[in-house]
Parts: structure tokens; C-alpha cells; sequence
DNA sequence: TCTAAATTTGTAATCATTACAATTTTATAA
DNA sequence: TTATAAAATTGTAATGATTACAAATTTAGA
């Protein structure tokens, strides 16, 4: 992946901080909030602020080449895989995965009273990980 | 539907502001936020305060008979409702309502890394109205 | 190199939510 | 009925995430 052209190809200017910040979402599947993303990347740019973690994201997020993902109401992560898919969450260890849907599979009464633009889902429960482990 | 006894046999011991709270909730199908019920009920209710709504939607979230709707990632909306559906949000007039949905005809190749316990389905669109509007 | 525009930054303001202690209400037993 | 304890409600203050905004820095172009 070559972060400066997809930058550049979304209309947004490859600054450091721009690069790095987008970066380190695409590898991070896991789907980091702000304060995650402010506090791995102020070690490799020093002088990051988190208002610039919040302005990048925005900028992102209206430029199509990130999304949020409101999986629990009491953070907002983001996600810069924007090709279909669901999320999965570990009540248990916290950990968000992608899920592989096939969003066209859902079927809806009222297919004809709304036009879907998007479609978010969001799974929860226990990953087998922690299904395994012995309490 | 009879409120007092659905709170009592959810453990859940039917005080004025819980029935009238359970009530507005169960008959406001656009499931509101913390700020709409507060503000449509402190009418009836005139002590009623903030912090009681907060305490009262815990509650009934802990008893399983009220659950979350975040569908946007600035506002945590309340449903009880809590047969299976899905709710799709117009983002032209803002509305949000149910969608009937088969959650069981979901497909997807990690069946076997997890255990899901709650899927939420979340669309976004355009509604009819807004469709059909001429601006 | 100079200047203007864009970007980044730090601080202060805002807003939703939570913590907590005081008050009020409810339930129980004398 | 009255007294007492427990539960529920309330108001205020604290917290924490996000946004507003203005100053400082960086970048791009003349």
C-alpha cells in the first residue's frame, strides 16, 4: 500500500503526521480510538497533538478513505479498510476484528420506504480465544 | 402492554419516573436520547432530573429490557424494543426508525473464531419523504 | 528569498455522562 | 399509626471526550 498515493489520490495533502496517522490505522486492524493513536504515534512524532489526531481523522472520514466504528457507545474507533465489512467484539478481552459479510444477503420488509446508502454491523460476544481459557 | 407489571417481573420496581420513563420509551418508536426524554417528560414530571433518567436507562439496560441504539457516533439513543430488529437512520431529516430484518440469514466465514451473542444492524439513507422531496 | 496559504499545535470552551452526597419516598416492624 | 431503615430521586460538582479558536510553524509558489 502506498500511503502517499492514496492520500494524494483522495485529495489530501501526504504531511507527515497525515501519513503516519493513516499509516498506522490501515495496519492496525484493530480499530485504535484517538487517545490509542495519539499515544503510539507521539513517540515517533514527537510534537503530535491530539487536536491534529482529531482534525486528521475528520479530514480522513469526509475524504471517504476512513470510517468510524461505533461498535460501543462509549468510544468511537476508526477504520481505514473501507471495503464491506462487519465488526466483531469480544465482550470478554475487549478485541474488535473485521468479520467477512455479505452485506447484500440482508434482507428487509421495507426495502421500498428507504434507500440504503450504508450498512454498519456489528456482532458481540465471545471470541474463542476466551471461550477456551478456564476461568 | 401493561408497564407496571413488565418492570415487576423484571425486577425492576415500578416507580412513577421508571413507568413513565419505560412508557414514553416503549410509544416513542424514534428512539430518543437522554436529552429528548428528559425534555419530554419533565412536563409531566416536574421534579424529574437528568441523573434519573441516566439511572433509570442503566436499569433497564441491566435488566435486558431496554438496550442501545448508537447509530451515530455523537448520540446514544434508547429502544425498548427488544425483538430482534435493525434501524436505519435518514441522513437528509435525521429520522430514524425500525427495520424488520432476518439477522439468521447472515453469512459470514468466521463462524467458527467466535461466539455471537447480539448483532446490531445499523442503515443509512435516504427516506422516502427526503426522496421524494424537491429541494 | 519573500509572502500567502495550509497545516499543526496548545489552550480554553463545550457538552454528555458519571460520581456522590443530600433529600425524599417507600416499605417494614413495632 | 409511628418510627426506622432501605431504596429511589435529586442537584451539584467532577470527569472526560470532543470542538473551537487563535497562535505558531511549515509548505508552496512567485
Amino acid at each position: 500500500m502506498d500511503f502517499i498515493n492514496h492520500l494524494t489520490s483522495n485529495n489530501i495533502k501526504p504531511s507527515l503526521q497525515r501519513i503516519k496517522i493513516f499509516e498506522y490505522l490501515y495496519d492496525n486492524r484493530e480499530h485504535p480510538t484517538v487517545d490509542t493513536i495519539y499515544s503510539d504515534l507521539v513517540g515517533d512524532i514527537p510534537t503530535l497533538s491530539k487536536t491534529t489526531v482529531y482534525n486528521t481523522l475528520k479530514l480522513f472520514i469526509d475524504n471517504n478513505i476512513t470510517s468510524t466504528v461505533t461498535i460501543e457507545d462509549n468510544e468511537v474507533r476508526y477504520d481505514a479498510i473501507m471495503e464491506e465489512h462487519a465488526h466483531f467484539k469480544c465482550e470478554k478481552c475487549g478485541n474488535v476484528q473485521d468479520v467477512e459479510i455479505d452485506v447484500s444477503a440482508l434482507k428487509f420488509k421495507e426495502k421500498n420506504s428507504f434507500k440504503v446508502e450504508k450498512t454498519n454491523i456489528y456482532l458481540k460476544g465471545k471470541c474463542n480465544k476466551c471461550l477456551n481459557k478456564i476461568n
